[in-house]
DNA sequence: GTCTATATCGGGATAGAC
DNA sequence: GTCTATCCCGATATAGAC
């Protein structure tokens, strides 16, 4: 997509970045070039020197981020590793998605509640790559009989969700006050542990009969 | 908070109701005045003999959603059930809530996204409220020694994210093509059955010792 | 490539008749 | 309570100098 072969944080590079925290703090609509352009310290002229338009950026910014995600949620699954592993695999790879690219997780949120509205159609088929890729991890567990029947997108689902609230309530959590919610420090390895834990539990073949829980020791 | 005991869906009732669709699908900042108007077939001028402002029509319905989804869970939390009943009963006060307020979901997770710029401190608090009142129920189960420590917002996320990305991403799904996607058609039941077996199992308190998985049948 | 204007318009909000 | 007409600001986008 990025036809200038810069390296250096140039203009281009600085109008991303700063357009990146605008769009994930604010969403499309609530994102205003103007601040954009002082946050990269330039023109807002300069945005339209080289980018077409705000929607031009904003999908720019939005498929990068999904390429890399899916980028990396396909080698995980192309890997040789056993199937639990791979799944512990995909959500430390979302989750490190995540944290490297701090803005992903908003925009991802806005736009699915948006119905994609802001970007292509090919770009929307990216986004379902993602659960279709975890999909083939789990077919080869249940043929493995080592996992049960789940739907591939409820498994998604329960996976992204929680890792993508994590990242994405950072700031309301710092403005709420409730005990409750402030008490223990948050890190990223126990919402990850969390997730594996309750991922591969929900994975796991049925017992034969019986209640499904209370086992006593 | 709705001052008029109006009972007839009058003009005020298809305000609220239009301007729902509206900043549930838009946001917002995306939703539209004139579109609120139109979609309640009324003049845009309504909307305002009604209602302060753009901000305060937004809050009196965002406040409505989480006091309601509040109310309930907090139904739960007081309700003289066992605690693994009580997290299952949360789940579906949830999720019966986002079903029978559509659009609440969306609303919520931008407004989270959106680090609660469009709400006030005491709304903010409410939010806060949900994860605390989940937080009661595990302490419960916890002094009974049937769960696990877990920290109540991780727990929180592993519900929530699940359920409200099942319900926001209506839309999405049926705009993608994707067979692994498609295939299965998903009912609110499928998730909340794989959601209550994921929250019970990473409530379970921990085995004595060992590999958490792969138990010889 | 970078800047200072400025054109243009959508949309929140109001005036005032009925 | 409901309408039409309109104000007016903010925000996207562009023109054109340097």
């Amino acid at each position: 997509m990025a036809k200038a072969p810069k390296v250096r944080p140039g203009s281009r590079a600085r109008i991303l970045a700063a357009a990146q925290d605008e769009f994930a703090a604010r969403g499309f609509d609530g994102a205003n070039m103007d601040r954009v352009a002082r946050a990269a310290r330039l023109n807002k002229a300069m945005i339209y020197y080289h980018f077409r338009s705000k929607a031009a950026l904003y999908a720019e910014i939005f498929q990068a981020f999904i390429r890399a995600a899916l980028d990396r949620a396909r080698e995980v699954a192309d890997s040789p590793a056993d199937p639990a592993t791979k799944i512990r695999a995909f959500i430390r790879a979302v989750a490190e998605e995540a944290a490297t690219r701090p803005h992903f997780p908003a925009m991802w949120l806005r736009e699915v509640a948006g119905g994609g509205r802001h970007v292509d159609r090919a770009t929307l088929e990216l986004i379902g790559e993602l659960p279709a890729t975890l999909g083939r991890i789990v077919a080869e567990g249940r043929a493995q009989g080592r996992f049960r029947a789940i739907h591939p997108l409820l498994l998604h689902f329960g996976i992204v969700g929680p890792l993508v609230l994590f990242f994405v309530s950072r700031p309301v959590r710092q403005r709420i006050t409730v005990p409750a919610v402030r008490a223990v420090p948050l890190a990223m390895e126990d919402a990850i542990a969390e997730i594996e834990r309750a991922t591969l539990a929900a994975l796991a073949p049925d017992a034969p009969a019986g209640r499904p829980q209370g086992r006593p020791s």
